[in-house]
This record gives C-alpha cells, sequence and structure tokens, in this order.
DNA sequence: CTACAATTTAAAGCGCACTTTAAGTCAAGG
DNA sequence: CCTTGACTTAAAGTGCGCTTTAAATTGTAG
C-alpha cells in the first residue's frame, strides 16, 4: 500500500500537518481518501508539494501557485501557457523587487556615509 | 500661527489621517497640541514624516524607525551611532533579499526557458 | 486493557501596517 | 438654524501564510 498519512507525508515533505490541511482547504492539494476519517495521500501528492515550494521560492503567492496547478485551460489556454504567462508577469514583479532593494541599498550605504546627526536632518 | 490640522499634515505629507493617528499610537510621531480636542501640529512633523518615509523606502519596520527616532541614546550611544549600527544591520539584510529575488529571477527564467507541460513535471 | 501517539474539526491567533466603521463632537458658511 | 465637513474615539477588519488551541476520536504498542 502506497498510501501516506499526513503526518508521514508532512516529515517527507518539510511542512507541518498543519500546513497541508491549510494547503487543502486552499485549494492548493485535493482532497485525499479517507481512511476512518483520516486523509490517505498517493504519492503524487509529494511532487506536488515540492512544485509548490519552487513556486514559492520563485515568488508566487499561494493563490497564484492555485491558478498555476489548475488542470483545467480556459478555452485553448494549456497548463504550460498559463504558467508562461503569469511566470512573465511575475518575472517583471521580481525584477521591480531587485530595483527596490538596489534603492533601499543605496539609501543605507549613503545614510551610512553621512554624518547626519540624526534621520531627520539627513 | 504655523499649527496645522490633521488633514493638512496628510495632504502635505501624502498620509491619510488615519495614519497619523496610527503612528502617534505606535509611537512613531510624538502626541501634538490639542485645540478644542483636535491635533494641532507644529511644522516639525513634516521633515519627520518624509524622515519615516525614507527610512520606510530603505526597507525598516516602523518599529525599527521608531528606535531610529528616539531622541535618548543610551549609555554614550548617539542618535547616529545607533543609526548606523542599525543600517549597518539592514544592509545585511537588503542585500539576502536581492540574493533571495536574483534567485527568484532566475527560477523563473529557467521555468520559462523549459518546456514542460506543467510546473509539476518540471 | 490501558496508555500514548496520531489524527480530526472549527475557530481563534499572529505579525505587519494600516484602513474602515460607527457613533459622536464641533466650527464655519449659507 | 441647519447642513456640511473635518475631526474625535475605540474597536474591528484586511491580506498573507500559516500556527495554535481545544476537545474529540482512533489505531497501535506494551
Amino acid at each position: 500500500m502506497e498510501k501516506l498519512a499526513i503526518g508521514e507525508v508532512a516529515r517527507r515533505a518539510g511542512v507541518r500537518t498543519s500546513t497541508l490541511r491549510y494547503y487543502e482547504e486552499a485549494g492548493l492539494l485535493e482532497a485525499p481518501d479517507r481512511v476512518n476519517g483520516r486523509r490517505r495521500y498517493g504519492p503524487s501528492v509529494l511532487p506536488r508539494l515540492r512544485a509548490i515550494q519552487v513556486a514559492q521560492r520563485a515568488g508566487f503567492t499561494l493563490s497564484e501557485i492555485r491558478v498555476l496547478l489548475q488542470g483545467f485551460a480556459e478555452e485553448g489556454t494549456t497548463a504550460s501557457a498559463r504558467w508562461r504567462e503569469l511566470a512573465q508577469r511575475k518575472l517583471v514583479e521580481v525584477e521591480e523587487l531587485i530595483a527596490r532593494a538596489r534603492g533601499m541599498k543605496r539609501l543605507l550605504e549613503e545614510g551610512l556615509r553621512c554624518n547626519c546627526l540624526t534621520p531627520e536632518q539627513c
């Protein structure tokens, strides 16, 4: 039997059981089978969780990831087309984030070079 | 008379009146004088608000900014020494942020180059 | 059999930076 | 006089991604 209990999935994926229930609630994971009321996951949940983690590292929010992982395409839109579109948009956001962070860095370095007594007078 | 009503301060600083009350509550702004129960701000609130905005753009949280703006130094610590210390630490954080964002960017670009059908198989 | 560990649920809590709401006060203008 | 608009307060709400709590139930080991 390759059905995994929630604790086992959590252990293997490196998340908490509460996170798995939360993801289910949030529509990121399908509701798994139940045995005596307990969740029993098929092994495919593990790559799915890895995909979620990768997408999170790429800066997607959970609700964006939910859209990314949805199986059905709208009118002639494949999953990969949807992914491409979202990734393209996210890339712009991430580039903006980098630009903002560089701005912060410059501000901080300037602030450190400047000899003002308080930031207010700077 | 150079005393400003809260709405005037908000307009000039580009924030909401609720934000000003919130900053007061949070210890970022001193409680101003009152006339008939209404707040009357001296003009020095404007540079202070600008300082807060600059610090926010530099990535400081409000509670860090509160510390930054505190007039009193601990034992032989001047305001600028405290600022330097916090700025130094924040610089490290910002550099980490930039590194993470670059990681995201790489992930996204790789994902866009790859021809997987779904992120799960990628 | 009994104790323990894992599981279940719904609901609340958290940290951040505010915003919104509701109900009330007050001054100036028409 | 009456409306309008700016102001007051305390308390609750927002969005995000979870975590924590409480109380109940079940499977397993000793």
